[in-house]
DNA sequence: CCAATAGTGTCTATTAGACAGTATGCG
DNA sequence: CGCATACTGTCTAATAGACACTATTGG
């Protein structure tokens, strides 16, 4: 009979050959029309060159947890961290990294274009692709694949939740929220039901602000500080 | 320079300290009116003794994924395979193992109570605790954490899919399928409303035959073979 | 025929879609 | 004052909830 304490004594975490595990995240913004994934360029190999999605192994000794792998490599791309980050899948198997046996832990995540902008412009091995232009790129790995499913997600909570609020600058008009949805979704939304929701959700509140549009002026809001984001029952676009 | 083949020749994964990765199961059925999860004692160190989820290391000779890993677990504690299997998440830090800085991939799954009972009941360290129970038990490591998240998905998806016949044998009734819901949320639903729902969702298909109740005889519906899961765009039980 | 369970009809409630209508600010 | 954009009112459509009604089967 071992106890716990012997057993942990002599436990050796390298006798059993174990995979490969990286963090990796799928960061989507809002600029000009577009969506856009930010992607960085390789600069070590495997698949040296290659874009891919921004992230690397955990540091055992600095990360509490992926999601924490997931902010710290993000922040050294963006310069800030997202206003939005869950976790999104895992990836794995034998072929997926020429290295051998590996897993990656994906997270997907949001920003505003205005809050990162600066620092991504400095640097020459991050960019901003809209993904409708992702067709065009060999992404590293199974990357391709990643961003499909941050895509996905993306796209189905934004149909029953207010999501795109996440991909706005920290004061917005009802405007920029509808067309930030319409962006994601692909196709308009009726304005009267995005506002209905706007109110239903309580996730939003006035800045007392108002910004000229070359019209009427707009009301400015913001999400209550403290206030978890609203799933609702029904879907937007549910054909 | 180095090219990708000559580093890859040169690399050495056990270079860089790496998480234990495992990857866990959690299994749902149904029985006797109770919602149930399996759960396994441990054999040895660590938390030998304690009762956790099925699970265990990655087999990177044998699993092509963690899916295979989880499959592999399930069917040796079940004997079969589950019916219904989707990731979870993942969970990470170097806390929730006494060996170190670990990492789970955890998974959803769903099997019917005939479909595996006879196996499980021959197998002294598995067994199938009724969730309401669950208070009782000091589950290993944070798997008790792991079964929460596991049952909030349950819930969740069975608000928008007609989930909860992946718990049902192969061939059930329409009374079968609104006593799983009814359990599965804690609440009793509006049979008409599950009815409509089974013919919107073309998943079910009748059988043509019918079972005797004491009553008038109901008739038997199977899943449409190669026909996938339908996400209706409105919740029941919508408050 | 009666009891019990299966299954249907149909009214109401809720919320999204459509779109017309009103309000406001600037030239 | 006119126009563009912001915002509101209100009708329709879709689907869940409620619940009464009919159908079938065994005794």
């Amino acid at each position: 009979m071992t106890t716990e304490a012997e057993y942990l004594k002599n436990y050796d975490a390298s006798r059993f050959p174990s995979p490969l595990v990286t963090v990796d995240s799928v960061l989507f913004t809002l600029h000009q029309g577009e969506l856009c994934v930010l992607l960085v360029e390789r600069a070590s190999q495997p698949q040296q060159g290659r874009w891919g999605l921004p992230g690397g192994f955990i540091d055992i000794k600095r990360d509490a947890s992926t999601r924490d792998t997931a902010l710290r490599k993000l922040t050294e791309k963006t310069g800030i961290s997202p206003s939005w980050l869950e976790q999104l899948d895992t990836f794995s198997g034998p072929e997926r990294d020429p290295r051998g046996w590996s897993l990656t832990v994906s997270w997907f995540a949001l920003i505003s274009w205005v809050d990162c902008a600066p620092h991504i412009a400095t640097v020459s091995d991050a960019k901003w692709l809209p993904v409708r232009s992702l067709a065009g790129y060999e992404l590293a790995f199974d990357h391709a694949a990643i961003v499909q499913a941050g895509l996905h997600r993306l796209r189905q909570k934004t149909m029953y939740s207010l999501l795109p609020v996440y991909c706005l600058p920290e004061t917005f008009t009802h405007a920029q929220l509808q067309e930030a949805t319409e962006i994601i979704l692909g196709q308009p939304i009726q304005r009267k039901s995005l506002i209905r929701r706007i109110e239903a959700s309580g996730m939003l509140e006035e800045t007392g602000e108002s910004v000229a549009t070359g019209a009427r002026k707009a009301r400015l809001w913001r999400r209550k500080p403290g206030v978890d984001i609203h799933l609702f029952s029904r879907n937007l676009l549910a054909e």
